[in-house]
DNA sequence: TATGCTCATGGGCATTTATTCGGCCATTGC
DNA sequence: GCAATGGCCGAATAAATGCCCATGAGCATA
């Protein structure tokens, strides 16, 4: 314990060294008694560990039209548009950090705050990225069952991960993401236990989500939460996109039956009390943003410039 | 003036990809159409105009912080700032640590070092902290006698306590702390045994010192070097902090008589040529600190957080 | 048109940083 | 008690970054 919080102690203090006060690492080295090299893996260490924090505080003037072109365009009320990587796969870089500090915003306001949120490799990486903090006015509501298929905590439920390092009140969901069979879920939700959980999820202010694609690495389908038939049957149905469980198709309308009938998540919150983005970018999951949007699912975006783009081309 | 935005606008792209995307120069350079060289600049650029915020998340960030804060406003020449320890009442946890490692830094170069060293509570603990070495090449200098008023050996007097771990050429001060008159001062310092020393001690390239209260627990009074009555007009006189004896008030002006005309220590090495560093925390000593600050009796100072921020507000 | 100025550019090189490898030490499990 | 394992360290080396300089474009002025 008292080893390894120094060593992070350590790893922070060569971190503000090498970032903040601009040494080299061998100056590092001198100033913590330690050889160049452990000074170096100190400074990897406190950016592996997310204890070094960047933005980038300049708008950038292509990022801002097409924010506000986007919001123009679909009515959004909140657009954030991140500079795209070209070249780069993943699916977060940006996004993640952009829903991260607009999360931040929202948690640091004095007066209280119910959030919900939703799911997701995006969220996830969003909620990691918070910085440690203390919020016990707030409240944070989980959208979807913590439980995954298999019986175990789903890995991708972002309430757990969030109390890691921010203090708030949270209201997970012990449920599964899909029921078995629609009387099963109407059971589960009738239960004292869940039942003032998805009143909240009802009454969330700002609601954070992740958008789901319907290709055949759905995350749905990777992750175990329906079947290889099941994605086969969306697919057909005309699916595209999928928030908290729920999925849609390119008008944003809700595919009838097949999973539908059977997802355990709370409806997302009204669009009309709550200001729900969801949190996006990459061709793959492109269909299912514009489907969100146009089906009015969603009321704020944060995406990348080329998702951005090609949403208004 | 579109040029010199549209500067920033790559500068805070480049810098985009670079902290947030972790590109390396070489493809930022790609992605935007420059040269490696063009890119570097973007980067440096982006900096340089403060278009990159980098926070470290991590409670130590803050002393760090602090530390700048203090080295800047004071013009110190080293400042360490420890984490507070909430709920400790001891005045030096941490400190004793911190002076401990910085004492161990100096004794661990292969240069000979002149280290000059007073007393207390708070180096007494540095000191024992020491790890077992062999320093032949560097000489330690008491600055304060050895004797207590009543004829025994001075607690608080670390250079034997150092000699326990660190094998070190040692002066010792075989003097009492206070004299009995001012004469008998002079007649002590004028002895053979002595004047070296004293001229030792002139010359220190380093020197750790304590800093003692005013308080009516005050540490010259609680070990017996004044009287009660001595503590009384000291205090009257606006004394509020000590260095090895020597009293000063809240602009770090010496006091004069009462007892500093008989105080036997070495005078505090020269701050042009010598690095003295205090090592005190706490309330109880923040105004001696200040006062020892202001009057530039040190150049270097281990403290702890919230003294430091005292000490800023 | 010539001149002088500023400033961005890319080449070359020194410095700094990242990575890989082999060895050492402590812990773990047999 | 002893070997396997994993983590950490330093050395060597590869990669990336920072800096200086000569160059030339763009532009204002003589």
């Amino acid at each position: 314990m008292t080893k390894r919080s120094s060593r992070l102690d350590d790893a922070a203090r060569a971190g503000w060294l090498y970032y903040v006060a601009g040494n080299t690492q061998d100056q590092i080295a001198v100033k913590l008694g330690v050889s160049r090299q452990s000074a170096q893996r100190l400074v990897s260490l406190a950016r592996s560990e997310g204890l070094v924090r960047v933005q980038i505080d300049h708008p950038i003037a292509n990022c801002l039209e097409l924010a506000d072109a986007l919001r123009d365009r679909f009515k959004l009320k909140f657009v954030d548009v991140v500079p795209t990587d070209p070249g780069s796969e993943s699916t977060i870089t940006g996004v993640a950090e952009s829903a991260s500090a607009e999360m931040e915003r929202w948690l640091r306001r004095e007066q209280p705050v119910l959030i919900a949120v939703g799911t997701g490799r995006t969220l996830k990486a969003a909620v990691e990225l918070l910085p440690r903090m203390d919020c016990r006015q707030h409240r944070v509501v989980s959208l979807t069952g913590n439980i995954a298929p298999d019986g175990s905590a789903a890995y991708y439920n972002v309430v757990f991960t969030m109390s890691d390092s921010v203090n708030v009140r949270s209201f997970p969901m012990p449920l599964p993401v899909i029921a078995t069979t629609s009387s099963e879920r109407e059971m589960l939700h009738a239960q004292a236990m869940i039942r003032p959980t998805l009143a909240l999820a009802d009454k969330a202010e700002v609601t954070f989500v992740g958008i789901g694609d319907f290709s055949n690495d759905a995350p749905l389908y990777v992750d175990g939460f329906i079947t290889a038939a099941e994605l086969k049957a969306l697919q057909k149905a005309g699916a595209v996109g999928e928030i908290v469980g729920w999925s849609f198709d390119s008008e944003g309308k809700m595919i009838r039956d097949i999973t539908n009938d059977r997802v355990a998540s709370a409806p997302i919150p009204p669009r009309e009390t709550s200001l729900v983005i969801a949190a996006a970018k990459g061709p793959r999951k492109l269909p299912g943003i514009r489907g969100a949007i146009h089906g009015g699912l969603i009321n704020a975006l944060i995406t990348d410039e080329d998702t951005a783009a090609k949403l208004l081309g």
